[in-house]
DNA sequence: GTAATTTGTATCGGGCACCTATGTAATTAG
DNA sequence: CTAATTACATAGGTGCCCGATACAAATTAC
């Protein structure tokens, strides 16, 4: 728990992201699946049916921000939208059988590009940046 | 050079990258660095003066995008923009002594939530997250 | 049981950061 | 010298996200 990382290591790697995720952005310049849409519908395929305030939270964003996003996501038949049972003012956010499973094929347009660079990296180092977003996944949601 | 990388780990960590970033925004909810700037300012103290459009290229963004940032760095004091002796049209921009060496402030503080939270994991855990970044580099800038 | 508070979501308005398209001035090609 | 090209600035527009507010349902107080 002691300062192992230096800021300047710090500031490498937060530049490095930045660039990163431009450059992907830059190769599906029409992704039509905004980045709140892709990590809403990884949440679900993940953790099954889940509230609009919950995803917020784990996503992080603001609340409006996931029902607009849901709004999206619904009506590409990406999502459903149920009453919960058990609280009438709460909204169980479900993923469809088009999109659970495989995902959907949008969002595996916006990977297709990152895993074809991964691709270019030798196998030993795609394993190594792969093992570190599973890292950064246990800094941001430590389930 | 083969596919080495399923589309599904690549989504994981594409989705890991957006909320970790997200996470971060979230933890210094006032950067007064907006990520271009940031970044801009991290190729000049790697490269030395560049030219607008040489930047453009290598964040990667539009030029536009940088003739912005550079306009706020400039009325922050963090960088100077100098006539190019060799080319009337061309404009180099120069980090100032005040961001050069120790970068800037700001972005030591957005650093500084980087590291705080790279500092929860193991040394190695750490480690292994930076030399990802340094991979990630390499397939967005191959100098 | 009624009233007050709290909670979950939707809507409204706004802002920031980025883009494309275009304009202007300097350079290069012929 | 004229035309085409290049480097940057500016204008206009859009996407994506947030805070504030409104509303409905549930919970709590009494």
């Amino acid at each position: 728990m002691t300062a192992a990382v230096s800021e300047e290591a710090a500031l490498e790697l937060l530049v490095s992201l930045h660039r990163f995720l431009r450059t992907l952005r830059k190769a599906r310049p029409d992704p039509r699946l905004q980045p709140t849409q892709l990590v809403v519908l990884a949440l679900l395929a993940q953790y099954g049916p889940l509230r609009i305030g919950v995803i917020a939270d784990r996503i992080p964003c603001s609340q409006p921000t996931v029902t607009a996003a849901v709004a999206s996501l619904e009506s590409a038949g990406l999502v459903r939208r149920e009453p919960d049972p058990a609280d009438g003012r709460a909204i169980r956010v479900v993923i469809t059988e088009s999109s659970s499973g495989t995902m959907s094929t949008v969002a595996h347009s916006q990977a297709g590009a990152l895993a074809e660079r991964l691709g270019t990296l030798s196998p030993q180092d795609a394993q190594k940046v792969l093992e570190a977003g599973r890292l950064l996944r246990r800094l941001t949601d430590p389930d």
